[in-house]
DNA sequence: TGATTGACAGCGT
DNA sequence: CACGCTGCCAATC
């Protein structure tokens, strides 16, 4: 079960540091796809190291939170963001203050 | 191997 | 501003 890109996308996901979230079209640009923005949000859905990567700080380009696979749900996935120090406009992420510039 | 799906994004109405 | 349709990519059935 090694695809690269999956791979490329977990890598890049556990980069995303505390208290920023990345988008799923950031991360395709980043793995070399621009336009792979589903196939990363398939890999998160799938993500076979669940509790080793942490999936839930990747949101929409708009900052809304799309889905969660997990337990709890985008209410779970919201509540941890918020617990990082995540900024919330509302039901969406503040991306003008949250957003992972990939340093 | 082919068709369908899926946690998206962009554009139009 | 909210809703809808189309386009793209890779995985899964």
């Amino acid at each position: 079960m090694s695809s690269l890109f999956f791979d490329r996308v977990y890598s890049l996901c556990a980069r995303i540091p505390i208290g920023k979230v990345a988008t799923y079209h950031q991360l395709a640009k980043l793995v070399g796809s621009p336009r792979a923005s589903r196939a990363v949000g398939m890999a998160m859905k799938k993500n076979p190291n669940a509790p080793t990567i942490p999936c839930h700080r990747v949101v929409a380009s708009d900052g809304a939170l799309t889905g969660y696979s997990a337990q709890g749900g985008l209410a779970q996935k919201k509540h941890m963001l918020l617990q990082e120090g995540v900024v919330f406009m509302g039901e969406k992420v503040d991306l003008t203050a949250s957003l992972w510039k990939n340093e």
